[in-house]
DNA sequence: TATTTTCGTGTAATCGATTACATAATTTTT
DNA sequence: AAAAATTATGTAATCGATTACACGAAAATA
């Protein structure tokens, strides 16, 4: 029923070695025509399926790559991975799938987990900048995995990331809300020791001294990503002496949570006050009052990853490149800061 | 640099072979305590790591799960894959995903893929119910595979399966939508060849008729999941002789079509009319005008099917046990269909 | 025809870990 | 102290495929 059936079933059959039929299989030119046309037939009447396992150990490639994300269950790191995944396939890679949950413990688990599992090549969205994994990223880098960060990168010498520009995302998006009007521009920021946030930060900060406004350290709060923080926020800026006409929110769901405060304060938006976020999430644009954010093309950038680490992953034996792909943002105008009638 | 450290180096080292130092690793009682333990700290030492492709060469088993879903940047297939994650990683399992993309031929090149990369198991989705592909299915058993169903399912003769009571979920948000007061209650389906679309036909179907209403064949329309689709059914269901009071959609996003279709045409929601989907996407609950929506505990489904696989896998010898865990699912009500105060 | 090439296939090692079986070392029993 | 039982370790096969090297046979050259 279960019959595995190897090459040597095959070399027993037709009489010859299981190294002629591993010639013949793989096209090996020595091999005559009529012995691997005849082998090519019996292999497929006997149903014979190459092992995968045996040909990774001989091989030391497993043909398997590796993605770590915080969460897999948020919109934008399923775009990535759906995007990696369709690059990797045609090449015959299969994509394992890590989470850390926020956890730089188990991030540093995943790490040793996927280089025990000899993978041919790990990227990841990195789950904080603490040190206290590094062991893990050495480990990596020694035993000569080719790493590639996505979004949330690191800093370490001859590892390329795939990112996009956090900084022009930020600047597009409070330009734009000064365009709209709004002049005491707020900011919702995120961890800022992670570099994707402080870029957004550096972004709006410029676009504000680009346009002569002044910079209040007082608009900006560091937020988690999650609605009820974005209500929180809210508050505490409409208490403030000078209180913003707008948001510039590095989450869509803090934005959201500001929408939701605002409204229920009876703001009105978007001639009150202004919104927007960044992620591009799905649901900004189901909104009825759709709310206007920056688009960090995971597709793309998932793609973009696999191709670098296909690149990659043949040099083992020159020096490492590294590479570093930046795409660009791109502003989704909504209603939440359309105050101009098309 | 990036040495790799095998049993047989470790055995050099201590003058004695690699058969003991596999069995101290592996805490065979046989071994002298003394030689355990050297073995243990000079592997330690030499930052020994285990070659899990030679093991799985050796066991026939590669730790591996596959995991098929027609798409992974959905929220729901998201959080099944989150569950059956969070549920093997303690048992050392990595999940491997793949996603047919709606596309059967891409679901049978990936159980061919999966069982050629000789996973350990495979859980899925499955994204129809023709028989074409039945020949990989057929493959996948006879090699013995352990394979679950989780949500669309396939009836398969000992395969078991892990899905959500799509029936009382139907039923449930008709039966809601009745004793909201609306009496003419239309359905948006699915393909119909599927279980799960069907049994939420027929839960509505019977929650009608329970009360005492005609079911009427027109107000049943088939429509695919999206907004756009969602907004064409309605736009049909008005201009029918006795147009709907109502609609339950299997499809949360075929919800968000007729209610912004709704909302053009200026209906009030939900006096006018009340709207129910089906998936309970974090949209739904996100929308200023929330959405009614059946949960299906995708969490938990996952988790399940990573249970009932970690039953089966032992179990090869046994005859199959075919198991059918059915989850209930669980009515979210919310504003698209309030109209009592609370 | 003898010699050199070329061609096709076989032999055997290798990837790294596990394990049935054999054997040596030690302890227990008589 | 000899025999038996126990314990610890070594030997070698195995999982399935690939490949350097060897070698015989056929073809080409002298």
């Amino acid at each position: 029923m279960s019959e595995k059936v190897t090459i040597y079933d095959i070399a027993e059959k037709l009489n010859i070695t299981a190294a002629t039929v591993s010639r013949a299989l793989n096209n090996n030119p020595k091999i005559k025509e009529a012995t691997r046309e005849l082998v090519i037939k019996t292999a497929s009447e006997m149903n014979y399926k190459q092992n995968k396992l045996a040909l990774a150990l001989k091989s030391g490639r497993s043909n398997n790559i590796g993605v770590i994300v915080p969460r897999i269950d948020s919109n934008f790191f399923a775009s990535v991975i759906r995007g990696i995944e369709e690059e990797l396939y045609p090449h015959g890679y299969q994509v394992i799938i890590c989470q850390t949950h926020e956890s730089i413990k188990r991030e540093n688990e995943n790490l040793h987990t996927l280089v025990d599992a000899q993978v041919d090549g790990i990227m990841m969205s990195v789950t904080g900048i603490s040190n206290e994994n590094d062991s893990a990223f050495r480990n990596v880098l020694e035993k000569n995995v080719p790493l590639i960060f996505f979004d949330r990168s690191k800093h370490i010498d001859g590892v390329s990331s795939v990112t996009i520009n956090d900084f022009k995302g930020g600047y597009l998006a409070t330009k734009h809300l000064i365009d709209e009007g709004c002049r005491q521009i707020a900011h919702l920021s995120g961890d800022r020791s992670l570099d994707i946030f402080n870029n957004r930060f550096l972004g709006y900060k410029q676009a504000l001294l680009d346009s002569g406004l002044t910079f209040n350290e007082e608009h900006v709060i560091h937020v988690k990503s999650s609605v009820e923080a974005g209500k929180e926020a809210t508050t505490t800026l409409l208490g403030l002496q000078t209180p913003p006409d707008a948001i510039f929110s590095s989450s869509d769901f803090a934005a959201l949570g500001a929408i939701q405060e605002l409204q229920a304060r009876n703001y009105s938006i978007p001639n009150d006050f202004c919104v927007a976020g960044f992620s591009n999430e799905p649901f900004t644009k189901f909104m009825e009052l759709s709310i206007t954010s920056v688009d960090q093309s995971p597709l793309e950038m998932g793609k973009m990853s696999a191709r670098v680490f296909l690149e990659q992953v043949d040099k083992t034996d020159t020096i490492k490149i590294e590479k570093k792909v930046v795409l660009a943002p791109e502003l989704h105008i909504r209603k939440s800061s359309t105050r101009t009638n098309f």
